[in-house]
DNA sequence: CGATTATATAAGTGAATAATTATATATGAG
DNA sequence: CTCATATATAATTATTCACTTATATAATCG
């Protein structure tokens, strides 16, 4: 019963185009906010809204850095979510300059 | 793009607790709408409004058997559809007597 | 045919959702 | 401390959604 309602929320947190847009940006790892308000077609609040829901529903993670606030996947994901995301064609996205530094991890 | 649409739509479908019901009512086999009337505590129609909603996304299968309508899971599932099918209980329910012969398909 | 039963569709309504604009918070630069 | 930038929250609004009641369709029974 509990399981449904866990089931129902995550599930509802990735039924959603924009949302699923979000999920296949951060395949390839983490990425900042700017980033990706870049990549979908509507406002930075609408974007940090639907981080939130997804952050909410644990399927994804943040790591404040700086100003910036970097997201990624959460590693680990019920079954039903992973499949999910390993059925979203990866999106690859221009980071916004050295303004911030998505990648800065990889040193 | 296509396919992100079509993910969605699916998703979309399933991301209901009463729609999860049904489906976990359909998971031991064909049923029949009355049984699953009895199942959520919803009236006739809202059923049967989730089940074109399941339908239309491909996800239920429908044969008419005389005035009844029976139900039951598509063989063939997207590999994210089929996850969480296989993360829900199954549900048990009682059939409407013998008026509705759900199981004569066993003959 | 007319009545009954099973299911579907239509119309209406309240709640949830996802966007927008405006504003708040928080960090870093000077 | 003040200003600029990145992100979040608040308030508002239009749309979507899932229910309800009423009605239509379709098959069976007498």
């Amino acid at each position: 019963m509990g399981s449904l309602t866990q089931m129902e929320k995550q599930l509802k947190a990735i039924s959603d185009a924009n949302r699923l847009k979000l999920l296949a940006c951060l395949k390839r790892g983490e990425v900042c906010v700017c980033d990706l308000v870049d990549v979908l077609q509507v406002s930075q609040p609408a974007v940090s809204q639907q981080l939130r829901k997804l952050k909410e529903a644990g399927i994804i993670l943040e790591r404040k850095k700086g100003t910036w606030k970097h997201y990624r996947l959460n590693e680990k994901q019920s079954p039903y979510i992973q499949a999910v995301l390993d059925a979203l064609e990866p999106i690859t996205l221009q980071q916004c300059g050295s303004t911030c530094t998505s990648n800065e991890g990889d040193n």
